[in-house]
DNA sequence: TTGAAAGCGATACCAC
DNA sequence: GTGGTATCGCTTTCAA
């Protein structure tokens, strides 16, 4: 007993044409307020809803956007689902999930174009030149969300994508870890050839070099929790006080927080007070907030807006494809103890 | 130039009928070897893709679930969303996100159906009496999630349900904080009327209750992290050691964490040596293990895996509807210096 | 097995 | 403004 109840039933009930019924359910069509009303009564009493399958068969615009997602671990994407979906809502669009990884991800794009949607936002794994094309064919706009297109290009000029000023992110760590007088400032990598990294350490290291000095030691943490901690363990265990790092920047809020959990459990150090430690924001702020980290925090809510600007302008066609890049910002955080202790200093 | 190619192109193509596309389309239809070779040359030339749309407007089945979630602070749900969208996507399923937050519920529902969806699961707020007769009119099986439909007999046989055992839950952290001889033990609750919340303080106050005991003392976080704070330092701060807990039960990790915060950062109590914190599992594993947060885990696997059997069981008329409840478990975490000093203490 | 034709439920374009 | 009619791209009888 699948809803039956079609326009061709209301308009019976209404005496009026199918069309009229149509036009009722179509913002800004012409109808005159006394159709309007009749059949809005007949289907109300009907509880008719008007098919979108059919609707989109023809207009041919399902007002459906698929957003491709990787394993959700990084915290900093369920925020995006959150966000992305709520706005693309309010504007009448909804969001269809698709998990892949990135190796499976074309098959997954299959069957994502069956569904005749009007977008995808891809947060996980990248579009094969292949795909982009087909994507373009079909008439489906594509926006890169935290990811840059492929190097090429060809498709930087094809794609368009939505990304936080990683590279800006990065100098504004090692600049804040130079300005607290840091002499042993060490970096702990994420996924070594992801966009995100590469950005981040790249502007971490202009800076360093630029004030003449040298990254004191480098780990690899792959974006993964249980091998930030080793990279930790790897940089203070058994080592020499003389021979630690006075700071920590690690490419993200997820692998910070390891960090410092071995840092002030296993170790018995204080953050910040023995080590300073930053990270980069791809958790929810109750998270780095409760640990007190430090933190460049990537703005979400200009990233979801340019992407859905990007969206809309993507699908008029004639728009050429941009490149968005949204600021960063800081966020220091002292422990309370730590402020507590300055407060007690200067009285 | 959205995706032209339809199955009357390749038809032309292959010089064969439509209907012969189709079934060669269509899984299990009787084709020909030579025939489906014939057509999928020409499909594959063309880049042709059914359309889903217009299958599922005469098949009446448009494979998509929709998924309601409230707001995603609560880190639990995000994990549900990427177990659910993998399983549902096996099975040729794909997910529709909704985020709303209970009052406009309805509303959303409304555009939800619209889509000619073949299931609800409802992660958030409560389906109202009125649209659960509409969801079963047009014959979309619904399913609540981490929520129990409405106490009257007649919703509880008329939707199906799967939640964790929360009052078993509540009992196996009363029996822990008993067990370690733990006189003084409170309670700080989330959300005073959701139903998780209910069950777990009553499997909580009942072991207490059993054990001859009474909860020490009863704070409010509403499942909010800075209520759970405040709730925290009305329990601890500026209060007389013998008047303070000595172990808390919380309604959920979230809250616990902040809870710790509260004790180690602030208020420079040792957890769990100092006193002893339990929570309820709704954050990520890296989240608690790295607090060495003791907590009742929910298994989200099989809530997942029988919200599917549900929808299945649903989708197929004459099922009757069933309220799944799954066990949960205790992970106990000791710190590391906890473990270092009792390792010592052996030897 | 195969092709022709009848819908599925709506919108769009057309005269009126 | 309003009602008829072709059409969107496919699945589904039903003959052949």
């Amino acid at each position: 007993m699948k809803s039956k109840v079609t326009a061709q039933d209301v308009a019976k009930l209404a005496n009026m044409s199918q069309s009229a019924v149509s036009r009722t359910f179509t913002p800004g069509a012409s109808v005159s307020e006394d159709t309007r009303a009749r059949v809005m009564i007949a289907a109300k009493s009907l509880g008719y809803r008007p098919n979108a399958m059919a609707r989109s068969l023809i207009t041919r615009r399902s007002h459906i956007i698929a957003l491709v997602m990787g394993y959700l671990e990084n915290q900093f994407y369920p925020l995006v689902i959150e966000k992305l979906s709520q706005k693309l809502q309010k504007q009448g669009y909804h969001v269809l999930m698709f998990i892949s990884d990135g190796d499976e991800t074309d098959g997954v794009l299959d069957e994502i174009l069956q569904y005749q949607i009007d977008g995808i936002v891809m947060a996980s794994a990248m579009l094969s030149p292949d795909l982009a094309r087909q994507c373009a064919d079909s008439g489906v706009s594509v926006v890169l969300f935290n990811r840059v297109p492929d190097t090429s290009a060809l498709a930087r000029h094809s794609t368009s994508s939505v990304t936080s000023d990683n590279r800006e992110g990065g100098r504004l760590a090692a600049q804040l870890l130079l300005a607290r007088g840091h002499k042993h400032i060490a970096y702990i990598a994420g996924l070594e050839k992801s966009s995100t990294n590469l950005e981040r350490e790249r502007g971490f290291n202009e800076v360093i070099a630029d004030a003449g000095a040298t990254v004191f030691r480098r780990g690899m943490g792959h974006y993964s929790f249980e091998r930030a901690r080793d990279a930790a363990r790897a940089m203070f265990a058994g080592v020499p006080a003389a021979k630690r790092p006075d700071a920590v920047f690690v490419a993200n809020d997820h692998m910070a927080i390891a960090v410092m959990d071995v840092l002030r459990h296993e170790l018995d150090l204080r953050v910040p007070e023995d080590v300073s430690v930053v990270g980069f924001d791809d958790v929810p702020q109750a998270a780095w907030e409760s640990y007190r980290l430090t933190t460049v925090v990537q703005e979400v809510d200009p990233m979801v807006d340019a992407t859905v600007e990007l969206l809309h302008e993507q699908m008029q066609d004639g728009a050429l494809p941009r490149n968005v890049v949204i600021p960063c910002r800081m966020v220091e955080r002292s422990s309370v103890r730590a402020l507590r202790k300055r407060a007690s200093t200067r009285s």
